[in-house]
DNA sequence: AAGTGGTCTAGACCACAAA
DNA sequence: TTGTGGTCTAGACCACTTG
């Protein structure tokens, strides 16, 4: 009995402390729910909870019949919140101006058929915008968009860029993403005012509603930028 | 009375597709979990548990006494594994190499010290070492170490490296990463056999123990390197 | 076949933030 | 003050695996 207190948290605490002191090794099986339960002077369910979390933090590894144990290595998870490009520039505390560039339709590239999985070659909206922090140029937004989701007789994105228009109007249900360095090429060391070659983070995102595909994007960002989060 | 089924998944499901369809619309209240057990005919934990989840994923935003409402602008939020280099690569179907280039006793940097909040000069053990894919360069590690938790006499980093070492051996309670691409400078160009200048992805990261600097790691990927993961 | 985690229920109390 | 979500409990049944 040791009587830690009801809360799952404070079992959560307890068997993270457990496992970081070597009481519970690595790849071995600790005791059971309704055993730690027992121990503990709580319920089986406030357990159960404790050990859920811990285990989707990949402190533990939990299998019906085959009993929880420590992982081996842990596997942590870094989360970034996907945002919308003006709020992640007002948080930085500058402040957000955009200008859209281009926007018509066009014959998408084999890279952007392959992404949104298009069997045909029917043309898609296809959008370029700057967004500035504090007048400086900050992102640069290259961006196709599946027109039946936003017909450019009826969506405009010359005040809205199309990045918050779709993140507030078109929610997803699945897409991929993907970050990575890469020379600024002529066009973009124009539009970032860099000089060509320099190193940009870049971002690639598509998204799906339902297997439809909705969008395509390539975030280029303006030398210096970071994207952080906490541990 | 609906009676979707009284699985908090099914409930869950049930209420993303009220989200999806405006039945619910962004920023308004939803009914009280009491009503919605009722309405949906399963006990109210089983609705508590299916809205938190939609609240962790950043679709609802919940509070005590105020409610439950539709997120104007749905944070979603991308996660990724903090993967031990030798697993990314044995990931990607390539044959992991290791290479330890330096190993000894330096003063921390000002940014190093800033970063692991050091307040004196006192040396940190500080390594370098190479991660190969198939052979060729992957990924280079630069790494200031606490010489407490890693003691140059007692663990050694010829053939396992540092970044597996300390995932395996010393858990982290707290830590700050960041992403971002800079130019290869001379050195890492000629380690990574890349150009000067090329954009290579970057990846600093630091970690505690309970405020207990451990720590702090820049991972300079070979150009070419994608962090991907789904949404 | 049997053991373990996964989940549901009904009821209760509490904490927090409005009104 | 009061209403809402947050949580705990005790008991039950189920689903998945492993031996």
């Amino acid at each position: 009995m040791t009587q830690v207190a009801g809360t799952w948290q404070a079992v959560r605490e307890e068997a993270l402390r457990r496992i970081r002191s070597r009481e519970w090794s690595p790849d071995t099986l600790i005791p059971h729910e309704a055993d730690l339960a027992a121990e503990l002077g709580c319920a089986r369910a406030t357990v159960n909870r404790a050990l859920r979390a811990l285990a989707s933090e990949g402190y533990l590894v939990r299998r019906r019949k085959g009993g929880t144990r420590v992982a081996a290595t842990p596997v942590s998870k870094a989360t970034f919140a996907i945002t919308i490009i003006r709020q992640d520039v007002e948080a930085r505390g500058l402040a957000h101006g955009y200008r859209l560039l281009d926007d018509g339709m066009s014959a998408p590239t084999d890279a952007v058929k392959q992404a949104l999985k298009l069997p045909g070659n029917a043309p898609l909206r296809r959008l370029q915008a700057l967004h500035l922090a504090d007048g400086a140029p900050f992102c640069l937004e290259d961006r196709w968009i599946n027109p039946v989701f936003a017909p450019a007789g009826e969506v405009r994105f010359d005040s809205v860029s199309a990045n918050e228009w779709l993140v507030r109007n078109l929610p997803y249900s699945s897409g991929a993403l993907a970050f990575f360095a890469q020379p600024a090429d002529a066009g973009r060391a124009a539009r970032l005012c860099c000089p060509e070659g320099a190193a940009l983070f870049t971002v690639e995102r598509t998204t799906f509603s339902d297997s439809d595909p909705i969008t395509a994007v390539t975030l280029s960002y303006a030398p210096g930028y970071r994207m952080t989060t906490e541990l």
